[in-house]
DNA sequence: CGACTTTGTATATTGGTTAAACAAAGTATT
DNA sequence: AATACTTTGTTTAACCAATATACAAAGTCG
């Protein structure tokens, strides 16, 4: 749609500036906020006085001087409302209750059964139905839901494709954005990753991000301009099958030497070295004590997460790669070999200013990213682009 | 740099609109560029006054009534300044003079001995200083040079190397810019090709483009959002360096099994098929002739092209694919089976609505580009993202 | 020829930001 | 303690771009 200018947007602008710049870095006075953004102080206050009858801003008294009068400091109001992040897993279904700064309030874990469609759509209802119940009380309650899934979403929130759940063509943004008249925002568990770690975890202030979440299969988050990049359909970052070798191994994708054949949990099955168990899991465990099968094994998944790693640099020449997902558990064991592929095979000029980290928030970064959406679309965003 | 709201920006985007949807939809009303923007006709008015004083746009008098008082025509004035496009090849130099429409005024070409860069630097001037003479006379005068080199860019604007050249860490941007006192833009030459197409060629009204330019190397141009990416230091789209057997053949970056290794004019010195020629031009005649071998050939190509351009898809997820480059004029011989790869390795939903063409700009794609780099960075451009 | 349409302009209004003045509340200095 | 200076935040008037509305101009159509 056509955007054009006029006064209401240059208040949407800005209001969305100062609350944004109230909620990265209160406490806060009125008087730091004009500084920070260029607004005049006028401006600031008469866009504070409305945050503050909206409650997503709230004063809390006087802060220390520094040589004049006593700033009034104002808090990002996090108690504003609540959201709820899931995560759909093969085996698990997570969900987690956090404010509107993204800190958890409650966790609920739910082991899954099976994955017929009813029984798992009954189960996240009522885990959800739960979780709301419980909510604390809160200006505008629960104003979102964001899920992550192991599979692929098109940009009308339908699940197109979920191969370790069996489903097909599920429209689970449109099923329980109508069960509970609350916005729901449906991501793949690599968008959702990407988000969390953007603003909770390793790459905070990151504008061109690659989040490489590796587990059952491989898929990546992109984060472009400090936004996710969905492709034209919705269904970019499928990297997973990005091939490394023409003539490799047969993919289920209907393709040959896809990468998560050589570098996910998919090679367990498939390994030259004797593996003393077949999940991730375990294998670390024995790692840990000392398998050598098991090391040699991670050794050589990390060269071949390195591989594709050095093709997701040189497309996105990103600022900043995170690999996450079940595998980033073997870090000790996959680092240095992921390491020096990358080292040996891309061009010096990537090298410089470009990291690599595993991720730190753990099997969380899903749930907080999905619900993380969910509050960016409850409070809004808006940008120029010049 | 943070934007803030107020009446300037306003009539900035406002503005802007107005004189790209002119530039793109001349002869118009300014009554149908107030339907078309959503702007107020009294706005439009006013912003039309400004524009045609500052004669970017002109009225050509009256056009056809359609049940009314006839309107006045606005034409986009093209003619308001010129722009230079420069490519620089490994034995040649093109350049153009283009109108503000992107329309080619003339062409020089200039046949390169050698690539000392005292020499090409000297040649580039006198090309650049004799179109901008022959330029004529308009109201602006030439208001930039755009350049599209076969090498990294950074984004500063420093070629950071160009290994056909055998150059690395010139400032080209700066010495020129500082040489005529006009902006200089400086791309790759995919990037630039990229611009092109999406301006004049295949991709018009494309928001997310892959341009692949296939011919010495691989190198793409990648555009997404309708804004060609960079990534984070400019080095984005060195796609030719993708592997794509990762124990392949050793490549000179560093790496193995580069894609540019099995699907570029590099391939022509390790073919097992005995070639008759071992240049493009020449292995196309012979194609046309009927070379069994050169065929071959070139349909092995194809298939290490859908190879590689199937992994852009799968990571990108773009609406459409440019096949560009010197190795775009094989596309009989390329086409089959490139699609057959293609089609065969990417996922199913990939394939919806996924269009794949040869660009139909020829060589002067990357010209054409470079030059209407030139012309948006003298027009400006503002977006608004929510 | 009169009714209707379409195009484009003039005018008053609206609603946002802003500079400047000001009020309030503190610190530093004499 | 008195005075001068700082910092914070609000008030006021001014400004300016877009807009709705009315209107003028120039056409078509029956």
């Amino acid at each position: 749609m056509k955007v054009t200018g006029d006064q209401a947007l240059v208040k949407k602008i800005n209001k969305s500036l100062v609350l944004h710049t109230v909620r990265k870095h209160f406490p806060l006075s009125r008087s730091s906020v004009s500084v920070m953004t260029g607004l005049n102080k006028a401006t600031v206050s008469t866009l504070v006085a409305e945050l503050c009858e909206q409650q997503l801003v709230i004063e809390v008294g006087p802060g220390q001087s520094s040589g004049g009068r006593k700033p009034l400091m104002l808090h990002f109001n996090n108690m504003a409302g609540t959201v709820i992040g899931i995560e759909l897993r093969v085996k698990q279904l997570s969900a987690v209750l956090c404010d509107l700064k993204g800190d958890i309030i409650l966790v609920r874990d739910f082991t899954l059964e099976h994955h017929g469609l009813a029984y798992v759509l009954d189960t996240m209802k009522d885990l959800i139905a739960e979780l709301i119940s419980v909510a604390p009380s809160t200006p505008y309650g629960t104003v979102g839901i964001g899920i992550g899934v192991p599979g692929m979403v098109d940009e009308q929130g339908i699940l197109l494709f979920a191969p370790n759940l069996g489903w097909e063509m599920v429209e689970l943004q449109q099923i329980l954005e109508t069960y509970f008249a609350i916005p729901v925002t449906l991501d793949n568990e690599a968008n959702a990753g990407a988000v969390g770690e953007l603003n909770f975890g390793a790459a905070q202030d990151v504008s061109h991000l690659l989040y490489v979440s590796a587990g059952s299969g491989i898929g990546s988050g992109i984060i472009i301009d400090g936004k996710l990049y969905k492709g034209a359909r919705g269904y970019a970052g499928e990297t997973g099958h990005m091939c490394i070798e023409a003539d490799g191994k047969p993919c289920s994708c209907g393709s040959r030497g896809c990468w998560e054949l050589y570098a996910s949990e998919k090679t367990y099955d498939t390994s030259v070295f004797k593996l003393p168990a077949h999940n991730t899991q375990d294998l670390i465990r024995c790692a840990k004590q000392g398998n050598i099968e098991a090391i040699r094994h991670f050794e050589q998944m990390g060269r071949y997460l390195g591989v594709g790693v050095t093709n997701l640099i040189n497309s996105f020449n990103p600022e900043l790669i995170i690999i996450g997902g079940a595998l980033s558990e073997a870090e000790p064991w996959l680092a240095t070999s992921m390491n020096e592929v990358v080292a040996e095979r891309t061009l010096p000029y990537h090298k410089q200013q470009l990291q690599i980290t595993f991720s730190k928030l753990g099997s969380r970064g899903t749930m907080i990213g999905a619900a993380f959406s969910s509050v960016m679309h409850f409070l809004g965003s808006i940008r120029i682009t010049l």
